[in-house]
DNA sequence: AACCACTCCAACCGCACACAC
DNA sequence: TGTGTGTGCGGTTGGAGTGGT
């Protein structure tokens, strides 16, 4: 199994190891320990570069590697140790005995990470999808459609404007600054040029984005003056007037928690709220607007 | 049974860093 | 300070395995 040779330079064989290699490191290893690991193939009688027998050494052969499948607890603390670390894959195989930072880095990049991006979340930010403006016309022009939605995901009697504000109030869930880590530098980042290309510079009611050419006439902005990591509350603005504080919005469901139903009962429809990424893959309607 | 597409994961590659000289 | 060497790390590759048709 694994790559196969590319080259054979300075004669030194590359590739899958076989038993008898395998051997031949492991008691040199038990007898010396590794050493210079540049001098060990010569001195263990491999023919083999040091990096490879390093790397057969720390992945594979070591006697305290634990094999086979990641418990559930190890996935999760895989998950909560790369919220914090990112891919530092050595410094989160330290903190799970007996599992090398390969074999993390592999479970990482064919499970977790897949898991995340189905469940709607950034796998590297761990926050629900922000790649909110390049995903901002079509999620305006899906709360300009909620008002000629029949009611198959949003309760009864809601009224077409506060659909609306409960769409854009996800938005801005999305989209809201976090307290200090890397994805404040995807906002700046983006591509949207209405977007103020610093924090510092934003001013009281400069609106984050304007509506007007989907049709639903409002803006977004910041209440007050914004500063690098400092909490702050949206409202909507309609010609530059300020409309509707959005933290008198009730709140939006969880996405973390998928399934889980709005706590108040004036929520816009929990079926909404709760299953809106699924809404967007599976229902024809909407997956136009995907 | 044969083919294809996809997943898994061992192993390689290239870069960065630490250290010695 | 600059250069060379050794080591470690994250990203990537590609053959083997697996499942679907």
């Amino acid at each position: 199994m694994g790559r196969s040779p590319c080259c054979d330079e300075n004669g030194l064989k590359k590739g899958p190891w076989t038993p008898e290699e395998d051997q031949k490191l492991v008691l040199y290893i038990q007898k010396h320990g590794h050493g210079s690991w540049r001098a060990l193939p010569k001195l263990a009688g491999l023919n083999r570069c040091g990096k490879s027998c390093r790397l057969r050494w720390t992945n594979y052969l070591r006697p305290d590697i634990k094999r086979g499948k990641f418990s559930p607890e190890e996935e999760q603390s895989i998950l909560n140790l790369h919220s914090i670390l990112g891919n530092k894959y050595t410094h989160i195989a330290t903190h799970l005995p007996g599992r090398t930072d390969n074999e993390i880095k592999n479970f990482w990049n064919t499970h977790l990470k897949k898991k995340l991006i189905q469940m709607g979340f950034d796998p590297m930010t761990h926050r629900p999808r922000t790649d909110f403006f390049a995903a901002l016309p079509h999620l305006l022009a899906l709360a300009n459609l909620v008002e000629h939605r029949p009611s198959t995901w949003l309760v009864d009697g809601l009224s077409a404007d506060a659909a609306k504000l409960q769409c854009l109030q996800y938005l801005l869930h999305s989209a809201t600054p976090p307290s200090a880590d890397n994805s404040i530098n995807n906002l700046m980042n983006s591509t949207d040029q209405s977007f103020p290309s610093s924090f510092d510079s934003i001013n009281i009611n400069q609106p984050l984005f304007n509506a007007s050419s989907t049709n639903i006439d409002v803006s977004l902005g910041y209440d007050q003056p914004l500063l690098s990591n400092e909490n702050s509350s949206f409202s909507l603005f309609r010609h530059g007037e300020s409309i509707a504080p959005l933290s008198n919005l009730p709140p939006l469901a969880d996405f973390s928690n998928p399934g889980d139903a709005c706590s108040t009962s004036s929520c816009v429809g929990s079926a909404a709220a709760s299953s809106w990424p699924d809404l967007l893959l599976d229902d024809p309607f909407m997956s136009e607007f995907a």
